[in-house]
Parts: structure tokens; C-alpha cells; sequence
DNA sequence: GTGGTCTAGACCACC
DNA sequence: GTGGTCTAGACCACA
């Protein structure tokens, strides 16, 4: 058997370098890891975190100055949200809405539940 | 770094056993796979097989007859619809909720959503 | 920890032999197993069948004939029956009736429930 | 012969801390051996009271957190006496009410014999 | 043969 | 340190 699989690692990294900025620990703007120092702190190849590198830099959400580093975008967390919206509604709402009609839940108990949701956790 | 992290084994196989009633090839009523030739079939000690058996039995979607087997439940696929109904509701729709709020969605477009994707499956 | 300890042998060897009798297997005025015999078929010592016998000689469920044997008594399953109803009244009922104090169980709940017992088994 | 067999260890260490429960010395809300030590203190592998603690988890009995220990519930005793309702109905009952019919005993003198006894224990 | 209990010991995540 | 998972292997009762 093979037991289920866990993502990609340099999709991990990504997700790991968008924390960071998300909580502001690696701010917009400013400079960030070297591909060498965050291979380091992760124990990963240098390869993978170029790789991770060149995915978030295609999203706008880092950007390269050739011979000094990378760099947070100035709207890098507009970016991550954005980027994260895509991937929501792309890939995690279809296996929710999926769930949905294979356990025969209505939208209208999420909405219920939602309700619910928000009163508890945000008053 | 810890990548991600993977569902223990015995869960696992919880969900493969469940998947296989489900799909009709481990019909209601009848016996399943000894916890030793599930073992040797999913290359995992027959004791973590147990502990599976254990977990779906006490759901009420497998029982056992000492000396003979196991076997799936008559009604076996309503409750592992119940189980995951269960598990739904206390796990993954939390998830989903933190993430609409953190990427400021609104149940709205949601509905839309689900309309559309209903059209676009089951008509 | 000394885990819940069993009951002394030759009690339980009684209970065997009380079973044996009761189910017709050994026939009321009829010769039953040797001190010997009985020694050897549950791998016990004979002292021990000794015992037995003689705690059951004393209660009129079996008897002696010097030279020839063991023998159940003509009225022996009417004896058994005297004999278990004692230990009913004297051990099993007051652990009973302790049971229901503590639980907060009350006797009419016993009544209905053995009602229904009595239709359920018996009809 | 295989006499009388004992209960199977892990439900003996559940009536255990049950005890301890129900006689104050572990009291609710406050945490109990850890798994290592208690396996020590009854001669007993950790495993054995790992399935122990499980067992009584999911009677809501007592509850874990992680890397601190277990604890017991606040309702412990409640809970307690709730299993022990449900064991005594399942298992103890009907072999009363067997022992009743074979050895003709009515439940009339059972309810005389309650009096008597509920008079002479708390009074 | 089946399930079920128990031991021994390794390794992991959390605090 | 804590609980939790998994393995390996022994032994038992039931059929």
C-alpha cells in the first residue's frame, strides 16, 4: 500500500516562505533568505528552494535584484491572498462541494453553521 | 523543517476498508480480510490491522464473530456515512470556514458556486 | 497488584460435577467418576476430588459406598437446586442488592425489565 | 480443564482507577499516574495501561492533554456510575434473572428480601 | 484457522 | 518528561 503522499516539498517551502510574510517576519520590501541560507535552515537542496523561489517570483509575490537577493514584494500579502484565492477556488472548493453532495449536506445548514461560526469566534 | 505531516497508519487503512465497502467490493454483511491477510496485503503488522478493526467497530460499520472473522456491517455504508458526516462537521468545515475568513470570501459567492457546480455535474 | 483472584478449585471442580449431573450426564443413583479418574480427566490432584466429594457428600448431592464408589444421589438434582438457592440467598443477592444502592437502581425497574426477560426468553 | 477464567487485565486496572476515583484519592479534574508510572506501580507493560486510559477516554471517564498527562474528569464519578449502569443491565442482569428461573425463586420474595435488607443496611 | 490480549522495545510529537 | 503509534512476537480462547 502505498499510504497517502504529502505535498511537494518545494510547494511546502512556498507555503512556509508566505507564513513568514504573513506574519510579518519577513516584511515587504525587504530583503529575504538566500537560496544557500534557507537551504540550510531547511536542510533542503539548493535546487528545491530555487525552485520554490521561481514559483512565488511568477506570482509577483517576491521578486529578484540579479547579484544581491530576493525580496518581499511591497504587496506581497495582496499577492499571497490572491494567489491563495486561486487556489481555493480552484482546487479546495470542488472536493468541498464534493463532500457536500456525496454526504448529502444542504448548503443551507453551512450557511446555518456559518453563522454560528463567526459569532463564536469573532465578537 | 517538518514537512507535512501524513495520518497514521491505522486511520489509513480506517479509510481504505471504509472505501472498499463503500465501492461494493466488501459487500454488506460479509466477511472482510483477516486481520493477518490484511496485514501481509498492505505490508503493515497484523496488530495495526486490529487496532483499525477495533476503531471501525466500535462505529458499528464492522463487528466480529470470535474464531471466525470480520465482517461489514448490514447497514455499514450509512454509517460510514455518519462517521464522516462526523468528521466533516468537526474537522474539515472549521478549516473551511478560518479560510474564507482569512481570505475575506463571502458565503454569497459560495452559493453561486455551488449552483453552478451542481448544474455542471448532475444534469 | 494482585488481579482479581479465581475461585478455589475444588469449588469450581464441585460446580463441574454439579453440571454434570444436572444436565443428565451423570445419572442420578448412578456410579460417577472415580477420586482417581476425576483426578486424571482435570489433571488435578486426587486430594483435591477428595475434597470435592466430600464437600458435596455433606450436602446430600452425592454419596458413598465404602469400597465401590461415588454415586448422585436419587434426589441429587433437587439437592443441587437446595444448595445453589443457599449460596443465592447467602452471597449472590446482598452483592446484588449493594449493586442496586449504589447505582441508584430501583426494584421496580428490575420487575419490568424482568418481564420482559421472561417474554423474551420463554415463549 | 480450563477453570474459571479471570477478566482480561486491562478492564481490572479500569475498575482500578475507577476505585481511586470514586474513593477521592484521584480526584476530578486533577491528573492521574502517567502511563509509564502506573505500569510500574501494578507490575503492568505501559501498553497494557495505554489501552487501560484509552478505554476509560472514551467513556469520557478521564481525558488527555498532550505531554502534560491524564486527567480526571470533572464528572468522572457521574460517568462512572453511568458505565456501570450499562455494564450492570448487559451483563449482570440477565444472569440474575437466569439464576431466578433455574432455581425457581419468584421475584416476589427477591422484593421482600429488599426490604428487609434496606431496612437492616440504612436505617 | 480466527480474533484478542499482553509484552518489549523503538520512534515520534508535544510541552 | 508526557502521550501516541507501530512493530515483533508470544500465548490464549473459540470454532
Amino acid at each position: 500500500m502505498h499510504f497517502r503522499e504529502t505535498q511537494v516539498i518545494y510547494l511546502q517551502i512556498a507555503d512556509y516562505v508566505c507564513e513568514k510574510i504573513l506574519l510579518g517576519q519577513w516584511p515587504p520590501g525587504e530583503r529575504i533568505p538566500s537560496v544557500r541560507d534557507l537551504g540550510v535552515e531547511l536542510e533542503v537542496n539548493p535546487n528545491t528552494v530555487i525552485r520554490t523561489y521561481d514559483f512565488l517570483q511568477q506570482r509577483a509575490i517576491i521578486f529578484t535584484k540579479r547579484g544581491i537577493g530576493y525580496f518581499a514584494a511591497d504587496d506581497a500579502v495582496t499577492q499571497i491572498k490572491s494567489y491563495r484565492r486561486d487556489q481555493f477556488f480552484a482546487t479546495e472548493l470542488p472536493v468541498f462541494f464534493r463532500t457536500l453532495y456525496l454526504l448529502n449536506i444542504d448548503l443551507t445548514e453551512i450557511e446555518q453553521r456559518y453563522d454560528a461560526f463567526v459569532k463564536a469566534e469573532f465578537n
